[in-house]
DNA sequence: AAGAAAAATGTTACCGATAACATAAAAAAG
DNA sequence: CTTTTTTATGTTATCGGTAACATTTTTCTT
């Protein structure tokens, strides 16, 4: 493998110290212009560019920042990912991935990995607060010491840092308005997983929309469904088997798209005919819900716009210390067929 | 901001020199039991890690892959990154992130940046040489020189290198094959862009194998169909609209899952009913496929496998160098319900 | 043309770790 | 109780840049 030519080669080379080489490649006004073109010849012979690890050993930081998500191969997070890589892009700086699986455990190696690589900034994504140890917030609250830190993530964090919150209000209250207005009034929700912060945030959000709309909350209507396919098949089947039909809800809301792909294929198979049977709204607007028959309802949260600002964020928080604020991208509701609204259904 | 402890911090608090704190990290045998002990605990009192640039600067290397591909947001590259992620993580190395968009040009810019960032290795996939410049190999080639390189491509590599290849033919053979058995005669092709490399050796694939199963090759039926679900439907509508419907063809296998994912909603548009008035078959088998209606027969290219052993070998090749061979994985047909056959359906 | 001011370039310590080499301390041998 | 061997620890150059400061060269005054 070849060695890559050093600021010393090119110094000798073009006769010069190393001090004009850097000069002439920060385009540093001190350097006579026959120097300058002198040197900028035996760089471009070289292909020259300065070696990224001596320049960030020698500045103390890596023009990089940390994305901490759950799994990438979920669409959701693929979406923050890609929006989060553009933003860093744009400003010169890429992106070090973590992925932490399904437990979200924010571990001490973590942390300490993260002030090891010396990143500029750390994104986390996703619920991240759901492990059971209780020093956590300490190890956070450690590397918010170390680097600015932000959150895209549902629930409240307590920590400083700059929080991106989901619009956790709309997301629940846009559906149950939306299928209120069409005449729905027993309104199911299939949600990720009871005992985790997201779902029982989103949970409780549905249910005082219920409420406040004056519907039955009955807790039969309130079923864990995991956050994949799979789930939402048996979370469905499990709900409406253990219920009279009597007392089926009309519609259901659930966690993710993902989850309403798994409700919808299960409904198919107890030959339900979709939406007249039960409408149907998922969450994140995927970019398969226009092709789902019916094209499926959903909420967006937008989370390349969280993303975009949680970057764009951290990046000014390089300069400037100490920023610590919330912002909440307002959650859209797309309609398209799946609750009927499109043929101007109305159940009564 | 906090500053992150250094060697020199340990050295001196622990009373020794850089030296014995280095052989503490890394778990030298040459160091008195008492010595390493005393130095452990201001290690853990600090939860002192080395720091990464310096390592870098030191070792000249980076611990991490360069993964260059055009978009993560598609899925199929999303978990060929994924795999690459979780490969590189087993080996403690990490993944450093490069888009190209659809464009796919491997600039000069790239490669410098690649040189610069002192990568272990660089994994290219897709279609990369579509590229108009004719430098691209030039400038591969150089990148050979610097750092092993790997391809998960569907084209030949002129280049010396890990080249991991998918596997054309059975990505034809296998849906042609089965459409035949089913007693398909005419059969079209939905792929990408006619003067991408990927599609004209997809498209030649297929016409071949049409000729082997003695099957018409109608040029009606082989048709531009870019690489998602909008440019699918129009595709579909403009094959069918410009043929008279004794010439329809009875199945279509389209470039990818997505392409198929529009053009099973054009066609009901259009109130055929699937499977019975046209077979579909995609390629990927991504995650929705058992979720479309009907779910989708689909051709597997194992890409996980091959982001894992494009890793495994760029891994490899950075102790022994002048690794360059191919590796083909065997694609696999995931025969679902879009063409039929879950009912015995045989089409004459 | 001498001196002052401005511009161009050079010198060097430092960033944080590593490893070859040198030295000191402890253990074994005589 | 030396001397030799082994083991433990320290010293220092190096990796490739950067920037403060020092020095040299050029330009401008008067």
């Amino acid at each position: 493998m070849n060695r890559k030519a050093t600021i010393y080669d090119i110094a000798r080379e073009a006769g010069v110290s190393t001090a004009t080489v850097t000069r002439v490649v920060r385009k540093d006004p001190h350097v006579k212009e026959a120097t300058r073109l002198k040197v900028q010849q035996v760089i471009d012979a070289h292909a020259y560019t300065p070696s990224m690890s001596a320049q960030n050993l020698e500045s103390g930081r890596s023009r990089a920042l940390a994305v901490v998500l759950p799994v990438i191969s979920n669409l959701y997070f693929n979406r923050i990912l890609d929006a989060a890589y553009w933003e860093a892009d744009k400003n010169g700086c890429s992106i070090r991935l973590f992925q932490t699986m399904e437990n979200q455990a924010i571990s001490a190696e973590l942390v300490n990995e993260l002030i090891r690589c010396r990143m500029d900034g750390v994104l986390f994504a996703g619920s991240i607060w759901s492990a059971d140890r209780g020093d956590l917030n300490t190890a956070l609250e450690k590397l918010g010491k170390y680097m600015p830190v932000a959150t895209i993530c549902p629930q409240d964090v307590s920590l400083e840092c700059i929080c991106i919150q989901s619009d956790l209000v709309n997301c629940s209250r846009l559906p149950v308005r939306h299928l209120h207005t069409l005449g729905h009034r027993r309104i199911a929700f299939l949600g990720g997983s009871m005992h985790s912060k997201d779902t029982s945030r989103r949970g409780a959000g549905f249910l005082e929309q219920l409420r406040v709309m004056d519907l039955p909350d009955d807790p039969a209507y309130h079923v864990d469904a995991g956050y994949d396919m799979e789930s939402g098949e048996r979370a469905v089947l499990r709900m409406l088997s253990g219920l009279d039909s009597s007392r089926w809800p009309t519609a259901i809301v659930t966690f993710n798209d993902l989850v309403a792909l798994g409700v919808i294929k299960q409904l198919k198979k107890m030959g339900l005919s979709l939406p007249r049977d039960m409408a149907i709204i998922g969450c994140d607007n995927q970019f398969f819900c226009a092709y789902t028959d019916p094209a499926l309802t959903s909420v967006d949260l937008h989370p390349e716009e969280m993303a975009q600002s949680a970057v764009r964020e951290l990046l000014l928080a390089r300069e400037s210390s100490s920023r610590s604020f919330a912002i909440v991208r307002e959650a859209t509701l797309v309609v398209r067929e799946s609750c009927g609204a499109h043929f101007g259904f109305r159940r009564l």
